[in-house]
Formats: structure tokens, C-alpha cells, sequence
DNA sequence: CCTTGACACTCTCGACAGGCGATTGCTAGC
DNA sequence: GCTAGCAATCGCCTGTCGAGAGTGTCAAGG
């Protein structure tokens, strides 16, 4: 301690011993010593040696004994190293590719709740965790079809069809009466003037019109198309987020406390922090991974949460991922998870 | 053993005991011995009698002792004979029930989705266990508006309004090319001649006409209202009942075992069981009560379940309840699951 | 005939001690 | 700089013991 300023960069053969220990401990899920890593490490060293580079590794935070006698374990700072710079990322094999291809792009033509739902339960058997998937954000939203139909009192039901295929439907409270020729007429309005126009653009246009001659008519149309918008942006009446295979997290010993994993499903249910964390995701490129503590939540201390967004049109619009404890078989599921981003990136373009 | 031919029903005295010692193991989750029963069992007898009678009981399957020296403990028989012949109901507070007439009744007008989510949560709360209520069956689906829209190839969107405002929508593959003006009209068609009419009614129509002149065009027609029909039916494409709280039933000892909470989780994203077990209430009237192994289902072993089936318009259209250990406060739970069943269709039945 | 107090018995639970095995830190030697 | 050896530490398991709680039974008493 007092006599070695410990760099903070470990050798290479440190790094080499950590490496192995990490490996191993995500396997057997035991504390890992120094006679396992000298029997099975590849470099021919005796455990007193691996026992000097692993109070080392100890030293710099990277791995902790549980207590005296019982090996190491890595702490969320030594995943972090293993995971930047160590680990060897096994790439999904191509039937699997595939496979998930097909299970996304097929029978669901862009209906992207049901392939956000898709994409959930396949990441969550791929990787035997609990898998996560955001509501995709539309991004374009292309009105197609919009039909007003008069309700008792002054409710006016509005539906209308976006992206093609969409259905959406909002009861609007009016403020005066309409007669059904009314309705009719508006529809008629802004189908023949709008069709195949961005909703967003639709508003505006509305807008601006607003100092035009039929005041009170322009009124429901513009409620009726902000409302819907608005809806949209916000994925709708649904879930912010889809989740599946929650109960796999019950199979791992680390979380097979009651108190600890009640508290993780109260928080799913929930998804306030689950979703500030993934939206934390979609500022960044690519696959991040939150290692326990890193995330700031302290339900989430020992659980590591792997996300990548997925873009339509290169714009990114949600996030999925894995949820499972600190260890897990990172060098699978970070491409399994950057894969399936990819994918559900692409069956949400083919669909729309 | 021997000498005494016990007689099915217990004594006056023998109910009262089990009585006052189920309501001990309700409220305190100990088993409970004779002494504590000598001492708060409202009669005036030494704990050697009342043991006496506990023996008694034990033989008749009543009670069970988890080990020599731990008191009694109700079995599900004991549960049984208590909800049937010995609890006394303590009916829900008047406010309480305004409450949640309010929640069920207000904001949605009608919605039978949002309605059963919030019935679902509201008998969560109320009763600390998990809600559950499956998706009500529609009874009668009047027609109220159809529209086409052609879509890329030959599938067709439908969307169809019925029941005054809840809007349905899918998508049909055709066997032929139909131009616009030909959709235009089929819908014009439909809205002219069913507007009002059972959706059964409307397809029966259909059906016989199809001899008539324009065979394809009915076709059109026939399929878009038979698939709405059937996917009515079976409460569309969204899961067939809600669940709420489950995280709940963590807190209880009974339930603690990390195993069980995961075969019982498991069994609710299955939902095959549970809904079987539900639709066995649809048979009966009024609550149903399944006890621990009374149900059937070996992941129920420890659970109780209690249901309701609610109507509208004197026809079941589905069912609700509640999730619970065997050990739950039956005198308040079965009140609360009976009145909600009456809010439910009171709010459904005002909807449309 | 039912009730009761007394007594012996059984079983759980917590505390404590001892042995085993695993692993570590340290130090002396190569 | 690496290694072998050694003492020390700690968790885990097992067995034992005593306290506490509750039971079954039995003989005495109303």
C-alpha cells in the first residue's frame, strides 16, 4: 500500500487476469481465487504471483473479496473496464439474424406497437433477461384519411388514418353544436386539401388560416388535428415502454432477494426511472450499458442495463434493451441488443 | 381415534373456535394455540378444553398443526367452511363505494378497456392484493359507421365505429384489385342500409344477399364485418384480461419463496390458467371462491381467488377479482369484489 | 359426562462452539 | 521479479444445548 503508486492503467497482464476473472465469475457466478485463475488463466503463473496482481486490481477498484477467504468479484468499476476495453464481443450468428429478422419484419406491416412488442420478447429469450423496448416515436405522421362522426351532447368523435394505415380516434368536447353536414364538410375540407401532408404541416396551415371566413368550423379542425398530434408524440394512450420476460430476473441468485426484487417490479411497473434512464440512451450512438451503481438509480445497484436506439430514416426514434444483473454474458448480449436495434430499425422503415 | 365417530359438522362450540381461530391466523399470520384462544375466544374455557376441541377439528380436516408444538393453522376446508357458514361480511364504507363509482364511472364514457384497467387497479388498492378483470365481452355491437380505405396490394383498411364511439380497425387481404369508387360505395352501402343494426344481424343480411347481384362487392363487405365480429368477440387483439399489483403479493410470507412468486408470475403472463379458472365464474352467480387447492391449479396452492362475474343489461359479459394468499381478510375482500362487479356494469351499461 | 389442572413429551429456534475448507497477506528464498 | 510456504482469517456446516411454546393424556372434581 504504502510503497507501490498503483497506475491507473493495470498491465497487460493484469488486465489479462482480470479479464479471466471477469469471464469466470460471469459464468459460475462464484468468487473467483487465485488458485482457479493460476490453473485455468493461460499464463503460467503460480497463485502467490496472481494473488500480488490481484491486490492490485483490488487496490485500483476494479475487483472486491466478499470477504477474507473467498476470491474476488468485480465491482461495477472492473465490468466498466472489462466491457470498454477487454471483452471479445461474440457476433450473433447469422440464422439467428435472420431468424429475428423474420420474427420482426413479417405479419406485423409497421404496426409499431406490435413490433416494439416483438422485438421485447425476442430480445428477452435471446438473452434469457428481462428484455425492454420503447413505443417507437413517429416521426413523420402523414395524415391519410380523417372522418368526423357527431356523439350525444357536443362530442365529436374524430378518427382519422396516418402513415397509411394508422388508425387513431379522439372524442373532442365542442364547444357549440354541429349538424352532421357540418362534419361532413369539414372532413371533406381537409381530406381533399391534406392528404398525404405531415401533421405538424396540417397544423400550421390551420393556423394561419384561423383569421379566414368559417371561424368556429377551422376550430374543430385544428382541435381535432393538435390533439391527435400531441397524442402521437407521446406514443398514445399506451405504455411509454414494452417489457417482457420480467420473471426470468428471478432466476438469478443476486436478485433472488423478495425485498429486492419487489422493489425492481414495483419500479417496472411504474417506469418513471426505467424510462429516464432509456431516454438518456437516445442522446448517445450506438449500444450503451449502464453497470450497476452507474445508473444513479438505486433500485437498478445490481443490474446492468444494456440499450441502443433504433432509427427510422436515420432519426432515432426509441430505445431497447436488456435488463438483467451486473452479471451477465456481456459479450452476447451487446450485440444481440445492437442487432436488434438495427432490425427493428428496419421493419419500422419497410412498414411504413 | 378410536373411540369417538366424529360427526361432519363441528359442535356450536367447535364453530366458534375455528371461527375466532381463523380470524386469529388472518389477522396475525401465527399459527395460534389453545392458550391464546382460552384467553380472546370470548368463551370461558381453559386451554386444555379448547384443545380437546382443536383435536377434533384437526380430525376433520379443518386445521392442520406445521409441526407438534406450533398451534393451528386453518387448511383450505377450514378456509372453505369459514367463508360459508362463519364470516361475518363487513360490508365497504358508503364513501368508499362512491369512490369507486366515481373512478369507474367518470372520465370514461364508456371505454370497456380503460374501465376494466381501472377496476383492475382500484381492486388492488382496496384490498392490497392483486386485481384482475378480464376484457368484457361485447353483447351487442351495433353497427354505426364503416369506412374503406385501400391500402398497397390488395389489402383494404377497415374501419368501423360501433357502439356509438369505440372505433375498430383492420386490415383485409383481398383477392382482387378494388378501385376507390368501388370501396366508396360499399361503404356507402353499409352506412345506408345497417347503420344502427347488430353487427351478427348485418352479417346474417349479408349472407343471404350474397346470391344477389354484386358477388364480389358483398364479399368486400362480408369478410370486414365478419372478421370485426369475431375480433370483438374475443376482445381484439389486446390481452384477454388486466392484472394490477401483482408486486403485492410479494409481501406475503406465504408467498416469499422466490420459486413460488416466479411460477406464479410466469402463470400470469400465460394467463391460460388463470382465465380458465376465471371462466369458470362466468358459469355461476354472484362471488365465487377458490381456495388453495380447491381451484385446481398446483401454482394456486397457496393463493386464493375471489370472483365476480358482472353484466350488462342482465348478461355476463365478464369477469373480476382478486389474488390473494389463502390468508387474506375475506370479511372485507368479498364485499369489496361484489361491489366492484356492480360498479363495473352500472359504468358499462351508462357508457353505451 | 364434561371440564380442568398437571405433567411429560415433542418440536422449533436461537446461540454457541468446533472443525473444515478456501483463500489471503506476508516473508524468505530462488 | 517470481515462487513456495506458512500462519491467519473468515464463512459455512454440524452438532449440541437450553429456552419456550404447545400438545396429548390422565386422573380428579363438579
Amino acid at each position: 500500500m504504502a510503497n507501490e503508486l498503483v497506475t491507473e492503467l493495470p498491465s497487460e497482464r493484469a488486465r489479462h487476469i482480470l479479464k479471466v476473472l471477469v469471464e469466470h465469475y460471469i459464468r459460475d457466478g462464484q468468487p473467483v481465487g487465485s488458485r482457479t485463475l493460476s490453473r485455468s488463466g493461460g499464463l503460467d503463473l503460480s497463485p502467490a504471483t496472481i494473488r500480488n496482481v490481484m491486490a492490485d486490481l483490488e487496490d485500483l477498484g476494479f475487483i472486491v473479496a466478499p470477504h477474507t477467504s473467498a476470491g474476488r468479484v468485480p465491482t461495477a468499476k472492473g465490468y466498466r473496464f472489462f466491457v470498454d476495453t477487454l471483452v471479445r464481443l461474440q457476433p450473433m450468428p447469422d440464422e439467428e439474424i435472420s431468424r429475428l429478422q423474420l420474427q420482426l419484419k413479417d405479419r406485423f406491416r409497421g404496426d409499431s406497437k406490435a413490433i416494439a412488442a416483438a422485438a421485447s420478447s425476442a430480445l428477452s429469450a435471446l438473452t434469457s433477461l428481462a428484455g425492454v423496448v420503447t413505443i417507437p416515436r413517429q416521426s413523420h405522421v402523414t395524415l391519410r384519411h380523417i372522418e368526423f362522426l357527431p356523439l350525444s351532447g357536443r362530442r365529436v368523435l374524430v378518427i382519422l388514418v396516418v402513415n397509411d394505415e394508422q388508425v387513431q380516434n379522439r372524442i373532442l368536447d365542442m364547444e357549440r353544436d354541429y349538424t352532421e353536414e357540418d362534419l361532413r364538410k369539414a372532413a371533406q375540407y381537409l381530406n381533399e386539401r391534406f392528404t398525404g401532408r405531415d401533421l405538424a404541416e396540417v397544423r400550421s396551415q390551420l393556423l394561419a388560416d384561423l383569421d379566414g371566413t368559417r371561424e368556429s368550423m377551422n376550430r374543430l379542425m385544428l382541435d381535432s388535428i393538435a390533439s391527435a398530434d400531441q397524442g402521437l408524440a407521446k406514443g398514445g394512450d399506451q405504455l411509454a415502454y414494452v417489457l417482457s420476460g420480467e420473471t426470468k430476473l428471478m432466476n438469478f441468485q443476486e436478485l433472488s432477494n423478495v425485498e429486492r426484487i419487489r422493489q425492481l417490479f414495483d419500479a417496472f411497473d411504474q417506469q418513471r426511472e426505467i424510462l429516464h434512464l432509456l431516454d438518456r440512451s437516445v442522446a448517445a450512438q450506438g449500444v450503451q450499458i449502464y453497470i450497476g451503481e452507474e445508473s444513479g438509480y438505486q433500485i437498478l445497484d445490481a443490474c446492468t442495463v444494456v440499450a441502443a436506439p433504433y432509427t427510422v430514416d436515420d432519426q432515432i426514434v426509441g430505445v431497447l434493451g436488456v435488463i438483467g444483473p451486473t452479471r451477465m454474458a456481456y459479450e452476447r448480449v451487446i450485440p444481440i441488443v445492437d442487432v436488434t436495434a438495427r432490425l427493428v430499425g428496419a421493419a419500422l422503415n419497410s412498414g411504413s
